[in-house]
DNA sequence: TATGAATGAGTGTTCATTCAT
DNA sequence: TATGAATGAACACTCATTCAT
């Protein structure tokens, strides 16, 4: 019961690992023993975790706490005064976060159908998150108004998720548009989004 | 249910629905011929697919191919003269071809790491081909130069498809941006984007 | 019911070929209706044959009705005159005998054990006919005295059997013994037996 | 049967007796659990081997072992002195030995055709071996000359072993030649091969 | 805490056989 | 006479989980 032995975190390592790799149905409970360093098969695990099912729950929240450390750097971004800069910054630090969880990503999207009841909660925290802060981050620093502002963080939120499920889940990256000119033209379309057009 | 469509046409229909709800692992033979009204673990399915993987196989190649038919994109489009109402029409037809495909977007992300050598196939044709023909569309009609062109339609499609990653398979809807409002925000915004700005 | 339809010998040569080279539960009934030209798995075999096992069962007949017609060849052995001829012209017949049904040999080896009473009728008239007519052979030709015949007939007749075993059944031939000396050897051996030893 | 032997053994005994009375292909994963008094069908003998093959190759194995302890045929053979004697001994150590692995043999012979990867190395030393010493000791304590030697045992060996296929495997006792007849025939057809005639 | 051994339920797949057409 | 489709029973093998040691 002591949470922190290294052996359960070899096995966290390694679970999280194969069920991105696999897929959780696709890993068995045998694999992960021998990745920790167990004798694969004799069920070393369950002094650990009581299911394979718990394991997969805790390595999700172990995750998703190791993300939550990193996401008070978002405090860094605002007040650069310059909209481009702090757009582009906000750009390269969402990508930035979606592959950094790359593994996190890939069973949250194979194991949505089957245990939504797991995953909720970590989508919540992995899109949600980012989504409320964004959407206050165009309130308060770009001066969107409240009714548009969840639709353009919306939409340009999506086109950043997708951009990691392509390259990260599909593995593929359309035609030849790398991270930079990506980038750089996300950058401009959500910047002429926020300045008023001079008609 | 239907017993007089061929059988093969039923266990086609039954192993997609089901792949999709459930993934291809997770799915069993058995359930696949019960659902199509075959006995159930007697194997009545290998007289119609040498292996489960073939039956995916074919699955996929028959959405696929039920795809080609809507598929032509810039007839759809074309000769409107109006932009705004151009890349209205083109959302709504992205997004409804991805509704449409929902069970073949959600099997393909689901198995696209455990067999990528099915999928890349699907992928080419299900986001590739819609990607080149928006770029070619963005050219041709809205005069994006080249260069541009790719790098716009890269963002332009990726918000419209993650929207339905989201909704589809991840079942969340952020906050409370409806269809409307989302294909509005990405008019305008691809609008802006294809006008020059007069600085 | 018209027991002479080609198809039906087809089916038999077909069977007793696959029989010998994979046994009998290694062959599957569509494997003998594909190579006799019929649709494979559709069953077309139960036209002619009420079971797998009776298909066996009257192949092994017509193996042995083949041998019948050739074994009066026998009566023209005798009456040479010179005990050493006969002898070599014995051995070699024997071996082509168990050459010629090489096929039958295998598949009697094979199921022996499991299907006994199926092989009790063939053994007894591939193995103790031949025995029994070189035992009377030996009586009458050579003058062995009836107690000593029918263990001299055993010993002689084992080797030649036992060689067809070996090569046919198990593919050894031990060390570099060809067929030829062989005969020569058993001849020798034979006639040594067959002659009085003048101490 | 005896619940203290370790399950391993258990189940190569189990083993190689059902595949001895049912053949290989005949004996199923399950059956051979049952025997061994593990549940059937539950895999229990995974544990200790990895495949059914592997199980027949290890069991295949482990009566050759136990054979090699009492091979060294020579040592038992020699010195005797007396050719009748030791032709005598000869014959009911090779029979003894045919029919202590009755079931290794029977095997050999039925699974030939479908493994001879599998039997290859059995047969070498099963039959080779005891080929090779018996020549041997034809030239060395018989004085017979180097190319006489192989085609006499060959003949002579063949003879042993056909007499075990026909009795063990075919359940064939030609007449009534018993084995004691048997045996003193042989020996006397040996002894007269191997003493020059005196013409 | 870790292991060797075991188990119950299930996996995809094969196959001999039947039957309406 | 031949076929396409179906079925019941079996197959080798996997796996999450348990438990005595």
């Amino acid at each position: 019961m002591t949470p922190s032995t290294p052996t359960r975190d070899r096995i966290l390592d390694a679970a999280m690992r194969l069920f991105g790799e696999q897929g959780y149905r696709g890993t068995s409970v045998a694999q992960i023993e021998r990745a920790a360093g167990l004798t694969p098969g004799a069920g070393g695990l369950y002094h650990h975790f009581r299911t394979k099912e718990a394991l997969l729950r805790a390595g999700i929240e172990r995750n998703l706490n190791r993300l939550d450390a990193l996401r008070d750097i978002r405090r860094v971004l605002g007040g650069l005064g310059d909209l481009r800069a702090e757009l582009t910054l906000s750009a390269r630090y969402v990508l930035a976060e979606l592959d950094g969880e790359e593994e996190l990503l890939r069973i949250m999207l194979t194991e949505a159908r089957s245990r939504p009841e797991i995953v909720e909660d970590a989508v919540r925290q992995l899109v949600n998150t980012t989504f409320t802060e964004f959407t206050a981050w165009l309130r308060e620093s770009a001066g969107v108004p409240e009714e548009r502002a969840a639709a353009v963080a919306s939409v340009g939120l999506g086109a950043l998720f997708s951009s990691r499920v392509m390259s990260g889940l599909l593995k593929v990256s359309p035609v030849g548009v790398d991270d930079e000119t990506f980038v750089a033209t996300w950058v401009e379309m959500m910047h002429r989004m926020l300045t008023p057009e001079e008609s």
